[in-house]
DNA sequence: AAAAAAC
């Protein structure tokens, strides 16, 4: 057996300025599926290129677009893609290699004044969903001119839901451009019709037969009512450093959102419900690592390559095996660590395997880690981190230092995080038969008494709630149950807590980076 | 049956 030498980018034929601009942003070897599709794509012709998520599919077509629009082959390619987001990290990604201006985004729920101006400009790269490109077909901004189309995800925009968009783009463009096809997923249906789509096209499939098993994925069979919780002590098992939790439904994203939040935890939504500036302002701040759990649709599914997510989370069976290779696609990208979680009920439990099997995946079953280990896990990390702030010199504030002189510092820190995290309580039986319990959405406010407390600060950049409460967890004795509803805003905000609840948080004088907090009853 | 995608 041969080992072919590790190419390079130039041995690919790209150009040296190319080359140079890559080297600079320190990418220096191809992927695989880079190596593999670029001398392909710079000859010409139909192509159809499959390999895994996360392999570098991106820079395998736009590379050779790029260096044939340097060495003046073509003037213009467009890019379709299946979500508006995923348009804008592709045309964003454009613009790294041929400078900002390179690529027009021709995206919905967005004035198309500048996006007319981009066109009037003149751009070598127009990337855009199908919807905001017909559009302004029709209306005669875009000139049917490109002379390469390049679908990414194509198995997505050949299928129902985009086909019809998709075939008017092509009557306008002529039978004589290029089709190019990007996935990691082509079922055998969508295949059938690509075959017919594209004409004697170069293939590449890489790594077909493995399919994500590169990812670590494991389930956990919960009962419905309870996957919110269980999903909520995964995430305090597991502490993430970013997670992607995925639901069913534009619903699903609100009612997980807020039961995620009233446990402690700070998370946001992503839909087609929000509006496109919403959209856009959270996958922002997930991707700055201000946000850690983003909780969405399948719209995040594809494409959307946001480093360091170190999980993702089903919460409950996705669409299809297409759905659930793309949904863990977005963790253990370019190499790096990550691994999935999916929450199903015992009823879902065959129909997941078999979409696992298609999907050509390996998964895990897992049990749900009792209360007693969340526990311990969140002692041991608070642990760390109490031992990491104070440091070497364990500068304890009284009464803790002459406690510490007596029986030991390291015996007086287990004891304040014991404290800090009381035990456990016992872990509830199976779930009654009859009644039904209450859905578990929300709190149940009815017959509570609850005590209203002012706190002189606020959480402001629509953060929620999750961070209130994370810190009144954190810092007292005060469970998620315990609190009611909170109202933020930027100056002060007023939480609704129960009797005891109220002393205590008052009592405990709480303090936050070494100021005092001002908490009163209002 | 859901989500995505144009006003």
């Amino acid at each position: 057996m041969t080992t072919a030498p590790t190419p390079d980018f130039p041995s690919l034929g790209l150009d040296d300025g190319l080359c140079g601009r890559l080297a600079k942003r320190d990418i220096v070897t191809p992927t695989p599926v880079q190596a593999a599709v670029i001398p392909l794509a710079l000859e010409g012709g139909d192509l159809l290129a499959q390999a895994r998520t996360g392999s570098g599919k991106t820079l395998a077509f736009l590379l050779p677009l790029a260096a044939r629009i340097d060495a003046g082959q073509i003037s213009r390619a467009w890019i379709v893609c299946p979500t508006r987001e995923l348009a804008q990290q592709v045309a964003r990604e454009a613009g790294a290699l041929l400078g900002a201006g390179a690529a027009a985004v021709l995206v919905g729920g967005t004035p198309p004044g500048p996006q007319i101006r981009d066109l009037r400009r003149g751009v070598p790269f127009v990337v855009g969903t199908p919807g905001r490109m017909c559009d302004l077909l029709g209306q005669g901004h875009l000139q049917p001119d490109a002379d390469i189309l390049v679908l990414d995800e194509a198995d997505q925009m050949l299928d129902l839901g985009f086909r019809e968009e998709l075939e008017h783009l092509v009557h306008d463009l002529g039978p004589e451009v290029a089709r190019w096809c990007f996935s990691a997923t082509f079922p055998p249906p969508v295949r059938t019709a690509i075959n017919a789509w594209l004409e004697q096209p170069r293939r590449v499939h890489l790594d077909v037969d493995a399919g994500s098993s590169h990812v670590p994925q494991r389930y956990v069979v919960v009962d419905r009512q309870q996957a919110h919780g269980a999903l909520a002590r995964l995430l305090h098992l597991l502490d993430p450093a970013r997670s992607l939790v995925f639901v069913r439904t534009r619903e699903d994203v609100e009612l997980a959102v807020r039961a995620i939040a009233a446990d402690g935890i700070e998370a946001a939504g992503i839909s087609g419900d929000l509006a496109q500036e919403a959209r856009e302002r959270v996958l922002a701040r997930f991707r700055s690592g201000h946000l850690p759990v983003l909780v969405g649709t399948d719209v995040a599914a594809r494409g959307i390559d946001v480093p360091g997510i170190t999980h993702v989370f089903n919460l409950g069976l996705p669409m299809g095996a297409e759905a659930y290779t793309h949904r863990i696609g977005r963790t253990a990208r370019a190499g790096a660590e990550g691994e999935a979680w999916t929450l199903i009920s015992r009823g879902e439990r065959t129909r997941f395997l078999r979409m696992v099997e298609r999907a050509r995946c390996r998964v895990d079953e897992s049990p749900l880690p009792t209360a007693a280990a969340l526990v311990a896990a969140r002692r041991q990390r608070l642990g760390h981190r109490v031992v990491e702030s104070l440091g070497e010199g364990l500068d304890l504030p009284a009464p803790f230092d002459a406690l510490c002189d007596e029986h030991g510092a390291p015996a007086v820190l287990a004891a304040l995080v014991h404290r800090l995290i009381p035990d456990a309580p016992p872990e509830p039986k199976a779930p009654r038969k009859s009644p039904p319990p209450p859905r578990a959405k929300g709190r149940q406010d009815r017959g509570q008494q609850w005590v209203r407390l002012r706190l002189g600060f606020g959480f402001h950049d629509g953060a929620g709630p999750g961070p209130i409460v994370a810190l009144l967890c954190r810092c007292s004795q005060v469970s998620a149950q315990d609190i009611g509803r909170i109202r933020c805003a930027s100056r002060h905000s007023i939480i609704e807590v129960s009797p005891p609840a109220a002393a205590i948080i008052i009592r405990a004088r709480l303090s936050y980076r070494g100021r005092p907090l001002d908490i009163r009853s209002a």
